[in-house]
DNA sequence: GTTGGGTTTTCCGACGTTGTAAAGTCGCTG
DNA sequence: CAGCGACTTTACAACGTCGGAAAACCCAAC
């Protein structure tokens, strides 16, 4: 039972309309009026009602923020990067996890809950490219990730060819010359397992390096544990090689905890470097060099381009393609003395 | 321009109250009559708008979870485990972060997005005993942690003291005699970290060890890199030592790193042990042990008696306190062989 | 053919806010 | 002192939904 506007006005004296007024900093308010109402909605302790500013304007001042699973640090720090972008602009996030696939993906961008917020930054996971007619709805959406391309909506996504190439050169440059691509989806083009894939080809063709099928480490989701199992399985094959490229940081971390367990030595016998630049690359044993993918510029261009859509300031501007510069972290999992 | 029960109305031929009472499973609606709507509803691509619903009713169907951090992996986690809880009850969370301290906590539950949630779960960091007054607000709130108790709310905390106590006769019993306790925060008495210093001492006693202070850490905000220094800085003045009682897994996991680069082996030399069992202990190397807090018990109870109070089931029952089991996860950083 | 009872549907208003447009106030000019 | 414009304030309606009560309908029984 908090106070409403009409509350306010009976103490104040003065018409609803003119709480609304001073509310909403209107510019015509006599200052002795302001202040009578302010002192008023002070005493009452009033704040306005969100649902009722909400039913009457058409908006919420929400975002939704859809990504796969909190528990992946990636998604962690890609939500808190979006929250403080949003709140720069005074928008809440709202965040929603889906981690149960296809059909619960598609429901949950049917679902009524996300009718009730002004926008959507949707981190694809599950749907493909013959799923765009799903995009096409009314609610303005950007696409994150590299899960579809050529959709009717803005998207912002990462290097990851460009980011995957650099790393693999780094290992090159280090002396690396046998390099496990750990991560591989087999049959993947686009995605980001396919993207990265190209990215470690093209650096071995500039090398001049003969690509091997023995390398490829497939991994199905990029967990730590599978990073581990997929480089155990690896290592029964006894393959020789002297680097690992990760498509995250999540696998590299997992797997060099099993190449450290099997002997070999990071990064004297074996260096490696993963992707997304998590804080946990800092602390591990070696520090894990990563490719910084550029997560802040991600957040804010994809929270600004959701903004101008919903401002209805691009309303002809045909869909926009945004893709922050990438860049390679060094450390210790790279570094050879 | 989405369709309104107006147009589905129009569409079936009949009022906009039927189309409501068939939204919302009103019993008596003709089997043909309500086929006829749920048709208009499928054609039209109706969705009920959930901002009129939630001024009409009072509710939102939202309850907002309070953290300090998601970047934190127990948070992270804790999040996790809210959402799952409360989508059981078909209810949405709303996760705010408040990383900036007192003002912005206290800012934060004043916030008008507070008063457009149907209940609060708060993971109280920055406010203290003194501050129970600010609880005292219309919107029931939940308190998780162990910053504040006799709060006229309900509290869901965990076994700080008993599963720091038994974590540290877990590395009694495999041997240590000279255990660190790492996250120490000197004077507090309550809190979390004052809470898992007294089960130390507890087990210390309880085992006739002589308490010594100097095997005390303190280490402010409990971060991995605030783990790492403080145990570089331990392990400057030369104390000698023989386990370690983290306060939880990121320091564990920072000052396990130090103490491996400083030539001392884990466990032989050093057991650890950690608290929270964030995922990451089990990918770590070696992994660690620690003290699961029963985040999903913790989650889920919260949610429970969260819904009571919104419900109004509990309307006149005193402030309730709940705290599920711990137990210690025995991994390799205290298997000594 | 009327009555009675239950079932089904409609009508009306309210939730709290804000846009629009109209009305009111004030000081100043001619 | 009427008239004008600029500044303030107000009245009203509408946003979409749902509770309550009234109305309409249907069928069986008398």
């Amino acid at each position: 039972m908090s106070a409403t506007m009409h509350d306010v006005a009976r103490v104040a004296g003065v018409s609803i309309k003119t709480v609304s007024n001073v509310v909403n900093d209107f510019p015509h308010v006599r200052p002795s009026t302001r202040q009578r109402v302010l002192d008023a909605i002070d005493t009452l302790g009033y704040r306005p009602n969100l649902a009722a500013r909400g039913l009457r304007s058409g908006k919420s001042g929400v975002i939704a923020l859809i990504i796969p699973d909190l528990r992946n640090a990636y998604f962690a720090e890609l939500a808190d990067s979006v929250m403080r972008a949003a709140a720069k602009r005074n928008l809440a996030v709202f965040i929603q996890q889906i981690g149960g696939g296809r059909e619960e993906e598609i429901a949950t961008l049917r679902g009524q809950r996300m009718t009730a917020v002004d926008g959507i930054l949707y981190s694809v996971l599950a749907l493909g490219e013959d799923d765009i007619d799903l995009l096409q709805i009314s609610t303005p959406l950007v696409l994150l990730g590299e899960s579809i391309f050529n959709a009717p909506n803005d998207h912002v996504t990462m290097e990851n060819v460009e980011g995957v190439r650099a790393a693999t050169d780094h290992l090159i440059s280090i002396g690396c010359r046998r390099i496990v691509a750990l991560g591989v989806h087999p049959g993947e083009v686009i995605g980001s397992a396919g993207l990265r894939l190209d990215g470690y080809r093209q650096a071995l063709a500039n090398a001049g390096i003969t690509f091997d099928d023995d390398l490829l480490c497939v991994s199905g989701s990029w967990h730590r544990s599978n990073g581990a199992a997929a480089m155990r399985d690896f290592l029964g094959r006894g393959v020789p090689f002297d680097g690992v490229v990760a498509f995250n940081d999540a696998m590299a971390l997992g797997a060099m905890r099993v190449i450290q367990e099997s002997g070999l030595r990071v990064p004297d016998d074996v260096a490696i470097i993963g992707f997304d630049d998590i804080d946990e690359t800092r602390y591990s044993l070696p520090t894990l060099s990563s490719v910084d993918p550029g997560r802040d510029a991600i957040a804010e261009e994809a929270v600004r381009l959701l903004c101008e859509r919903i401002d209805q300031e691009t309303e002809l501007v045909p869909p926009r393609l945004a893709m922050p510069a990438s860049r390679v972290i060094r450390r210790e999992s790279t570094t050879r003395s």
